[in-house]
DNA sequence: CATGAATGAGGTTTCATTCAT
DNA sequence: GATGAATGAAACCTCATTCAT
């Protein structure tokens, strides 16, 4: 149960879909964008293959012209959502020094960050994945897995230096995680911080977590 | 995006139901136990009528002599877990000694428990809320306010008196918030810890979130 | 279509249920005025065997210790009303002269009365006996038929006689029928007129149809 | 009850269904067809969605692309009833020169004519217009009542010029009325006279109804 | 590339009825 | 005589998908 309070919806945002670049153009865009829409406010299974026609302003059968399946549709969402992720992550691995307190932060920042500035898209990539048959879905949780070790290596590898000294690994990977995943579902550009503050924040928390010694920084 | 793998399904859990002494005796919780194991798997959308009668031996018509819908079969799912949280998050504070630390702990031992202690009930709470109507929703989210109210209030009070020192006291909330709700995806039985092992581990994470002064513990 | 309009139910009047002495009494009379109540107001099809056992204050498996099933209900209420109809028909024959004039008169008189006295179940009567299996149906048609033969003979007579001179014997006997039957659909105890009344000026339009020579009359 | 028997079916005609050109084409006319007759032989209620795509050759799904709901598509056979009987009705008049007398008999020969010769049509207007709700069934009831006036005012004018005398205007417009559209229930292509035979001598029933001074007829 | 119509499966719910109590 | 729970059938309707145009 939530003791951060959303309100009555799934999620506060109702705008800010895509990340740019990789939404494709034309109509098959339009219904991906559609989809995001619907499929983060009731959901994948209350979302009929007509609302997404309607909502994207085509006839259903024309949906069929873009997309092999409703699922389909999802897929693609929700593979969209992990390479981003994904990416962003090892960007911020590789942009940063080989301090591991440096690469948490940056790691953080990422993983908060894309919450923070995509939040339909990962609430539907996080709440619908399981919609899809393991088929479909596998790309994503290997993206995820990936995504996830590079937040144990980094642990492991501050705990070995002696930097980090987590109580438990596992647990601490599994707090930092889940409450950055949680912020999609009540961060709004109306909030009073900007992604990159919120982002910031929970880095200082994940640090924290793990029980950071303070060095420079 | 999760960075802490749950592997393909929703969540790892199979058992563990319903809290002693507030599920329905006879069919309607034969019903009720069904349905929980169900949404868990598979979510509301994703489960039908039918498959409720047939987890639970019955006919699907016999569901409606005990649930009027199939809506009210989760509103009674999501009243119960919300009922059962906020209470055990009332008892924690009223157990608990005046020092803001000790009722911040024991807070969030009780969140964490719960979520440990009945992740099929927990997942279904937090995912499923919102496929409920305004009004068989509303008494669980007014719960869920009240529970978020109790930390809310417990921090604002420890910062007030100085042995918290939050960065932004809503971003705390929601991060300890957050990764603890969390841990329902997670958390299963065969894990090497038990739940008041990972409640305690999350509820020092809790402390750090909000520096909180080491002092009397 | 209707050209005497009766508004947007099926019939206005709402209450004068049964004639007295045929109901049977307790939870079986009950039952039957209920079950009345509601075909007269949504038809047999709109109406379920809840509905009726709501309306009567008792429970659905109750109403299967006073009738075999909810078309013998309607069975029930159709045999009353066309034996109560046959009834008066033949009674007001044997309280008549001779005078095929004065017999036309008695008939229409007891015709019209019955579906003004009884709106409800003439309107059910009516509009629902088809919905009865043939075996359960048959005793009311026979009745219907004998009835119908009454106002037949008395015609015929009348037309050998030279009293009456109608055009075409059966169209006369058709809407001076048809005519008396709708009465059920408007008729209701605030009209201006009582039914004797109506029957009485309907009598006269019968009459007319008939072309009957003016007489003692 | 009748006193102008009619057999154990609820009507006699089991064909001659809708007015040319008001019926839609394609399969959205074919499914109004069958629902017509299966309509009149069974009542709404009595009628499946399935009964009806069977009877009209397609799948219960495919109904849906033509008609919003099983009541939509009785609101269409209502509605063109209806219409048609108004329209006749107002034609009648217009053609019809300034005398009462002739007035009225061309208005009972429309309203009888339509009876005569759309039977089913008459039939599922009359007994069921009222399993509609008041949305759907508003229209006809709109056209129901503007169909009656143009006989009060008929009857009020021949009255005030001294050519019509009835006892009570009211019940000789419902018994106009109501001998008129029983006919449906009786009338078949193989009665021994045209509908319009029968139109014509229901007229004159309606002229002697209404005590018309003989004139120039 | 887009569409309107059609489909077969399956959705939730209500039905009349039965049975043990 | 009355009841609460249970049943199997069937109700209306929506679903994702296909196909000819």
């Amino acid at each position: 149960m939530e003791i951060a309070p959303t309100g009555v919806r799934r999620l506060v945002a109702r705008a800010s879909g895509l990340p740019e670049g990789v939404s494709p153009a034309g109509t098959a865009g339009v219904i991906l964008d559609a989809a995001l829409r619907l499929f983060a406010e009731r959901g994948f299974g209350g979302t009929s293959i007509r609302d997404i026609a309607k909502e994207s302003g085509v006839q259903s059968a024309s949906l069929y012209a873009h997309y092999r399946s409703k699922e389909h549709v999802l897929a693609e969402l929700v593979r969209i959502a992990h390479q981003e992720h994904y990416r962003r992550m090892r960007t911020a691995l590789l942009e940063s020094d080989s301090d591991p307190r440096h690469q948490l932060v940056a790691l953080v920042r990422a993983h908060v960050g894309l919450h923070a500035d995509f939040p339909l898209l990962a609430v539907v990539a996080n709440a619908e994945l399981y919609e899809l048959s393991e088929e479909l879905g596998a790309p994503s949780l290997t993206l995820r897995r990936q995504a996830s070790e590079l937040l144990v290596e980094v642990i492991r590898r501050g705990t070995g230096r002696g930097v980090f000294a987590p109580e438990h690994e596992w647990l601490a990977v599994a707090a930092i995680g889940g409450m950055g995943m949680r912020v999609a579902n009540w961060y709004t550009p109306d909030f009073e911080l900007r992604p990159e503050e919120v982002a910031e924040a929970y880095a200082r928390f994940a640090l924290r977590i793990v029980n950071a010694k303070k060095g420079d920084r």
